[in-house]
DNA sequence: CGACAGGTGCTTGTATACAAGTACTGACCG
DNA sequence: CGGTCAGTACTTGTATACAAGCACCTGTCG
């Protein structure tokens, strides 16, 4: 869980090579339990592994981007619609906490993404539908790790934390139509950022998904 | 691959054991890419590992099945909305071809399931999400068998393929809404048998899924 | 100087041995 | 007859050794 969290928080960059041999080492076990979390991370698209090279941290692909953003759109919308008349009290307390920790100055960014998550998917069980959202986080990496290279870049969440206030007063009222275009609204704005970073960072997009990274040596110096 | 399909086509019966020894011994090879396998399959919830006990084929679990249907109507129907204003006539022909094979008397429920496969991924790919499909696909096995068990139970693959056949004349003419509409009907045809069959053949449902099954000594007269 | 062949060190894939734990079996004893 | 306890046969989890293949480095030869 902790390797899936530093690919993630990007601690480990898109490119970069995981030798299963080196975690072994550096985790203090075996190669076989390393390489069982590396082939689950290989389905979730965050690892790509070619035999006989080498595995790496799967570059972000705009292509997985934007599927993931169609997939958690249509499923967080179609959960709005599907809301129960009497909303869960607990949940609702939970999620008027959360944003209000959503406005506090001095919030770090990985913070703020665990809030953003935290909300969403506090949404998704005000529906009912947790388990989805299980499944629509699991093919999230890429459009997550896409997010967190535009919060990187600008560094605002209080667009996001005022956006997210908006959906759940709508949710909150009841008026389903406002709260569905609250929230398309807010998961569309990632797209804004996308391209803008891929033009300054282009090493950790990927261009051609099927190709195969190249060993190189470099010398270091210590 | 072909132990999913196995799985998914109820030729391993939902609670059967898995050990890991005999299926390496019967495929051929060791136990470490059964088990690597058993670990996809796990993470799908096809499959259930319960440490030092033993595996076995999951349980359709009702609650599982709901997410999943969930899910699917979700991002189909959003697919419908996202249609291209040009179809891909090549895309077109091969559903026209499919609903016509559907048609057909002598047609067995595998080969109806294959193409009832074919046509929604058909779908899906003329809006241009066919990856996100994917992902719905990975996630829907309790679904998939919860679905042949009803088929196999009543047996009428003709009412589908009306209903095939309806959805995709109105995406065809450009009609969203009525798509919308069919589309949703034609999903949630499955509930009205799951219970039915539940009250059936019990032993193939979950009740509690944290459940561990008992490893039970049977006689075999060879 | 340039091209080519072989050595070396890395990679992942697979097989196998052992560790740890569960459940049934059967003998023993009250 | 019934309960208890050791033994055994199974399970999955982990470590390790070996197999197969790729890329670079280097020595040799033209």
């Amino acid at each position: 869980m902790t390797l899936r969290q530093m690919v993630l928080r990007l601690e480990l960059p898109p490119g970069a090579a995981l030798s299963e041999n080196e975690l072994a080492a550096s985790l203090g076990v075996s190669r076989t339990p390393v390489r069982e979390a590396l082939i689950l991370l290989a389905q979730e698209g965050l690892v790509q592994v070619f035999p006989q090279i080498g595995s790496f941290v799967s570059r972000v692909d705009p292509a997985q981007v934007a599927d993931a953003q169609f997939l958690r759109e249509a499923v967080e919308l179609a959960a709005l619609e599907d809301l129960p008349p009497e909303l869960d009290p607990a949940v609702l307390k939970e999620l008027r906490d959360n944003l209000e920790r959503q406005q506090r100055e001095d919030l770090g960014l990985e913070e703020f993404f665990e809030l953003d998550e935290a909300f969403h998917q506090g949404l998704m069980r005000l529906s009912g539908h947790a388990n989805a959202w299980t499944t629509v986080a699991a093919a999230k990496g890429h459009l997550d790790r896409a997010r967190r290279l535009g919060l990187y870049e600008n560094a605002s969440p209080a667009v996001f934390a005022d956006q997210h206030r908006e959906i759940f007063d709508a949710v909150v009222a009841g008026d389903v139509t406002p709260a569905r275009r609250a929230m398309r609204a807010h998961l569309r704005a990632v797209f804004s950022d996308i391209e803008r970073i891929r033009a300054r960072s282009p090493e950790l997009f990927a261009t051609d998904p099927s190709a195969v990274p190249v060993r190189r040596n470099v010398v270091v110096w210590e």
